[in-house]
DNA sequence: CCAGACGTTGTT
DNA sequence: GTCTGG
DNA sequence: CCAGACGTTGTT
DNA sequence: GTCTGG
């Protein structure tokens, strides 16, 4: 899962909670869709410092001749991110942490569909498991593409939706993020569900459907209008 | 051996 | 139904 | 993830 | 590049 999240924090509180060197200037974002550009903190080269970089949400792993958009690698399942050969060079030597502070996920079938949006409860800013490629081809500006992992719920996210983004614990962003780190059998179980106990989940409007719609209220509790009365007539 | 795919999600 | 675009 | 398009030819 | 399918 995982395909719409919120980063609305000062680029300070970035910063800070991150280990960055420098406050990066980003706009807060209500309603971040595949395919945009999104703030990723790596360390390139090996041996750097963390830094954070804008890459599209959408990997393309380098072997591909084009980007393809039918293929459009959003997220990774952590359960076989060794075996596929996509996310698998990604796994080995290209991690990074994707920061937010919300994420959306869609609860119930086709019709009744509705979005919940879930955060912390100290309203921290937290790291999605991530992975990315360099640019394949010459596309001007373009820095890199990256996945988010996804992993089991955890017990708040189970009645909502039966994937979930995996969320590093902060002790373990230095062990995810060293490019030189190749014990994957040590880094694999760092992507396990979040606890549950950290987050809070409610239902937001239907207006984040429309990843063209990026306004605040997006991110407030919503309450759904009442199920119009059926028609006499008909049961349903 | 070569050819062709390489992914996740949700839905039926 | 399926693909593309944000 | 959801929303919205989904096509070609010839003519202006 | 590497894996799967024929």
């Amino acid at each position: 899962m995982c395909g719409r999240y919120t980063l609305t924090l000062p680029g300070e509180i970035l910063a800070e909670v991150f280990g960055l060197d420098e406050a990066p200037e980003l706009a807060p974002r209500y309603n971040i869709a595949p395919t945009q550009d999104v703030a990723a903190v790596r360390r390139v080269p090996a041996g750097a410092p963390r830094s954070l970089s804008m890459l599209r949400w959408g990997l393309v792993p380098q072997w591909q001749r084009e980007p393809r958009g039918s293929t459009l690698l959003i997220n990774a399942r952590a359960e076989s991110l060794q075996d596929k050969p996509a996310f698998r060079e990604a796994f080995e030597r290209r991690r990074c942490l994707i920061p937010a502070d919300g994420f959306y996920e869609w609860k119930g079938a086709s019709r009744n569909r509705e979005p919940w949006l879930i955060k912390r409860d100290d309203g921290r800013p937290f790291a999605f498991a991530g992975l990315w490629e360099p640019p394949v081809g010459r596309e001007p500006g373009l820095v890199g593409t990256c996945a988010i992992v996804t992993t089991d719920p955890n017990e708040l996210m189970r009645p909502i939706h039966d994937r979930m983004p995996a969320i590093l614990a902060e002790p373990d962003w230095n062990a995810w993020l060293d490019p030189d780190n190749r014990r994957l059998s040590a880094l694999r179980p760092l992507l396990k569900p979040a606890p549950a106990e950290d987050y809070v989940a409610f239902p937001v409007s239907p207006a984040v459907n429309n990843a063209g719609v990026e306004t605040p209220d997006l991110i407030l509790p919503y309450t759904p209008p009442p199920p119009r009365q059926p028609r006499l007539g008909f049961d349903s």
